[in-house]
DNA sequence: GTCTATAAGGGGATAGAC
DNA sequence: GTCTATCCCCTTATAGAC
């Protein structure tokens, strides 16, 4: 069971975790480098100052940010690759739901990443010990098993394309259709079904 | 057969096109807000007033490189999606084998395209004259008739994911695995002939 | 801890010489 | 058309009062 997310209420918090959801909001939403810590601090309904007072800089402050960004995003799909005890098709079905639950409520989560990486590689920070542990996780080895004759990183880019793409891309898909909020969800919500479905059928696939 | 590209050498550019090179060049990598007119100019090989001389303002000249960039990202879909003499078979080949060429080539154009239309949605320039020319395209119908029970969008937006989202966490996926440039290449060359199979078999699922 | 005021520098744009 | 020098606003960061 998933972990109750408190609910937030402005007055309860300390400065300092006002300045963070400010920052987090902010970050997220214009990227780092059309962010004026001004807006963080008007975001926060603060004074400028207490920025460098609690972060030092606009630079320390979204690096905490962006490591807690990276945590949320890959924390719903290592504890899965990894996990000895679940059937291939089982870890698709949780790795579709996890992400579609989680960027439902955080649509702006992969595009931030992805640009903010792109623009700045060093701020990417070790994800896990080494470079191959995809290679070696449980999820490739069964995928390996199921087809030796695929690379399991091709499906594994695939799988993740189908759950996060769409919400990279959503911007650029309410501009050219006339698909709205409700519609947008619905879609996603089938897609934790979809996906699974899909992905099993590429697996058995010519 | 495609217009075989021209190989530009600066010498013989003009001044107006050796800073829209470099415009292209500068504003792909890093995004329009941590762009400086003055890389542009340094990449240019050029004084910083020529840039105000030619194109007035940094977020003109950024426009002019922006529409250029939307059009040579859709002029790869937009052709096929409504061609009513290929199959369906055969429109999903064109477009994976369009956008892998495209990308391969220029492997920053979406994530360019993506971040700067979600940080500044007006950027989004009209590329047809309504918003359900996708929904009344001749592709959306084929997927319709071979399966009514689907909905024709989880499609196309599946097969443009992975199409173009390999490209998008490429900087993500050389951090998390040891692939290298020339595996990456490889993988995305396997993919012309992957994403047709793949598809195919998602049609016929269930 | 929180504020106001300001320093210090960056960056877009332009004036004016050539 | 192209350059150098400069203007001026905007932004980050800090000093110092409360």
């Amino acid at each position: 069971m998933a972990k109750k997310e408190k609910v937030k209420h402005v007055a309860d918090m300390s400065t300092e975790e006002k300045i963070k959801e400010a920052a987090r909001k902010v970050f997220t939403q214009k990227g780092y480098a059309a962010t004026r810590t001004r807006d963080i601090a008007e975001e926060a309904g603060l004074n400028l100052a207490l920025l460098n007072y609690y972060f030092r800089s606009k630079e320390k402050l979204f690096e905490i940010i962006m490591l807690e960004k990276m945590q949320k995003f890959f924390s719903v799909l290592l504890p899965v690759i990894n996990n000895a005890a679940t059937t291939l098709e089982g870890k698709v079905e949780a790795i579709a739901s996890n992400y579609i639950v989680l960027l439902t409520t955080n649509p702006d989560l992969p595009l931030f990443i992805l640009s903010e990486v792109r623009h700045n590689p060093e701020i990417f920070i070790k994800i896990a010990q080494n470079k191959t542990f995809l290679q070696d996780s449980f999820f490739v080895k069964q995928i390996h098993k199921k087809r030796p004759d695929c690379n399991p990183l091709q499906f594994l880019v695939s799988l993740l394309a189908m759950c996060v793409f769409p919400f990279v891309m959503k911007p650029v898909l309410q501009k050219m259709t006339d698909i709205n909020e409700a519609d947008f969800h619905k879609m996603m919500l089938a897609r934790k079904t979809l996906i699974p479905v899909w992905t099993k059928a590429m697996l058995k696939a010519k």
